[in-house]
DNA sequence: GTGTACCGATACGGCCGAGTACCGGTACAC
DNA sequence: GTGTACCGGTACTCGGCCGTATCGGTACAC
């Protein structure tokens, strides 16, 4: 019964209840997020996004209950690791280029995360779904990278510094902007993975 | 001439154009950080410091001109500085207490960082005054920290962990609570510059 | 070809906050 | 004692956004 047929015109277009793409879905996330990176939470309007977009408010308003119930679906919808299939083999070669992929994203997430700042504290959707988008991921990844290093045998069980590598390394890459007003790049996140955290783990 | 006459009622009251005391200009600042703290700075209203502070919006205006300057002399007139004063003859030391310093003032200032987090990035006075007020200081207090620890030959000058003490501190600091929800407390800070911040100095 | 239901547009009600204007009371200045 | 100027209170204008309602067009279903 081919229930899925796809033989459509372009590509999966069949049977659905809203004809709203997944595609066009991301175009109202994506415009959502970066209205959020430039202006702030507060600041973002449902009318803006319809704007942009070029779709109208009760468009998005038949889709999303409230403004946060759809800011919140739009961080789930951007969940994406940054650097899971980092695996050299070596903690700190492993280290280093998380340091190298942290530094590439930074100002994007960064932005975010900084104009979600507080929204996030009154509403517990919006911080569980900032957690599950931006934050566990990365920060699970980094947990298993030094998992292996524990497993490989380069750093020994239980070493005091393995609990704080990951907050160490989101929290530079949070406070740069705040400190000296620019973002924290590539090269920067990896001399301080060479200067802080390898000397940290006894790795150098 | 005793231009400063300090015979009146109560202490100063002789001779000022405003009727605002400095006492009461304080409960005003006090309020609009508060409120910051706790709905984030766009939700901030005048009325509603006005209200919590029994005055009218018209003394705030009269003032202040915008909310974002009134703000803005908020933050520069709360400037203090946490940890200065520490200087115990070692850097292992200077660093504990300072931890130490830093996880008891942590909750309300990393609430009003976090608070202030997009408004910054729209408002260069603000901006300014956020650093000035609760950034600023800080690092440098630091900054003098770590070079009395290199002039007593503690740590080599030029040390390559020496640039990024202060951003790993604010760093923890800051992103503690959204990694795991709660506030860094003084134990959570010391244990972290043990762990971390000693060994990479090699001071342990 | 007819029906259905979603899309985009627009208009609307309601709420709220920034600033402003005005007004009576009052405390200090001289 | 008189003047002055600031304070607190209130009322007001203006603008902006949330969320809803309504309407014509249109694309897919059958």
């Amino acid at each position: 019964m081919t229930s899925q047929a796809a033989d459509g015109p372009d590509t999966v277009v069949a049977s659905r209840r809203s004809k709203i793409t997944p595609e066009r879905e991301r175009e109202f996330f994506d415009a959502v997020l970066e209205q959020i990176r430039e202006c702030g939470y507060d600041s973002v309007t449902m009318e803006g996004v319809a704007a942009t977009t070029r779709c109208s408010k009760s468009t998005l308003y038949r889709q999303w209950k409230t403004k946060p119930q759809f800011v919140a679906a739009a961080l789930r919808a951007s969940r994406r690791v940054r650097f899971a299939g980092i695996d050299t083999g070596s903690l700190a070669q492993d280290l280093r280029q998380a340091a190298r992929a942290a530094g590439d994203w930074s100002g994007k997430d960064t932005r975010l995360l900084q104009a979600l700042g507080h929204a996030v504290t009154s509403d517990q959707e919006l911080a569980q779904a900032l957690r599950e988008a931006l934050v566990h991921p990365e920060i699970a990844a980094l947990e298993e990278m030094l998992d292996r290093g524990v497993a490989r045998g380069e750093v020994p069980a239980g070493h005091p510094a393995l609990e704080y590598i990951p907050a160490m390394m989101f929290g530079v890459l949070r406070v740069r902007p705040v400190l000296n007003g620019q973002y924290a790049d590539a090269d920067y996140l990896v001399r301080f993975v060479e200067a802080v955290v390898l000397p940290a783990l006894g790795l150098s």
